[in-house]
DNA sequence: TAAAACCGGACTAAAATAGTCCGGTTTTTC
DNA sequence: GAAAAACCGGACTATTTTAGTCCGGTTTTA
């Protein structure tokens, strides 16, 4: 998240890991395999050679927290069934209020966009 | 969760551990621990020697996901600084609508009591 | 052609979580 | 008063997840 508003800050140019890294203390090495997540998911574009780095074309507004977060993270997930196979699935009593919980995270993560979180001191209604 | 519902529809009686534990085929001595911790917090009382068990006096909707969460997983921080220490605190830009963000699920975990999770098929507005 | 970057995958370390074990205490029943 | 059924509590181990490192390779530019 530090490393997308760093760019969203420069967008006028492609902006090395080393950079970023350096300007908040993070291994390089850690924060250049995120960042390469990222721009799989053409979040960011990747520039190679030299000169090269990563760069922010996209809208603030058209990224959500729950977009970055299913990349990086893998998703939102509060219970692992959310995610696949559970063994007490069937006599599970609580499986859909628990969904229904984590619909509401989910929804307040998409509607929450980079725009809010990098620009305005208050986050979204 | 489980087996909060479970008391919860056996309040006339203590309820022995492995008689949650068998119903939904979890490990009767990892459900007992977690017990235990709530027993220790008061969200259930117990009652030891030859048909003890454990008991839930307190009301559903005086106890929120979010009590639960806090004595059973130590909280629900989505980053680490809300739980204490970041090493770049003082350089960090987005902290604050990262707290911003955390206080509104916070809110929402608060707000959604286990009456909304166990009694109705739908969750509290 | 050398330097500066990204690429990608394998690898290791650390931390969190899950799960087990066991000797001990309490209470009830016979 | 002894045995059985339960909780108590802490130490221990295993598993999984997350964090972090390493390195040889490719791309681009000066």
């Amino acid at each position: 998240m530090l490393a997308l508003q760093y760019l969203s800050r420069h967008r006028d140019r492609s902006v090395p890991v080393k950079e970023i890294a350096d300007c908040y203390g993070l291994s390089m090495e850690f924060l250049a395999k995120t960042l390469r997540l990222l721009a799989h998911h053409h979040i960011i574009d990747s520039q190679q050679g030299l000169h090269g780095g990563y760069r922010l074309t996209r809208d603030l507004q058209d990224l959500s927290v729950a977009t970055i977060l299913e990349i990086t993270e893998g998703g939102s997930a509060i219970i692992e069934c959310e995610n696949g196979y559970c063994a007490i699935a069937p006599v599970c009593t609580i499986r859909e209020p628990m969904h229904q919980l984590q619909q509401k995270i989910d929804q307040l993560l998409r509607q929450t966009t980079l725009q809010d979180m990098f620009n305005n001191s208050a986050v979204a209604e």
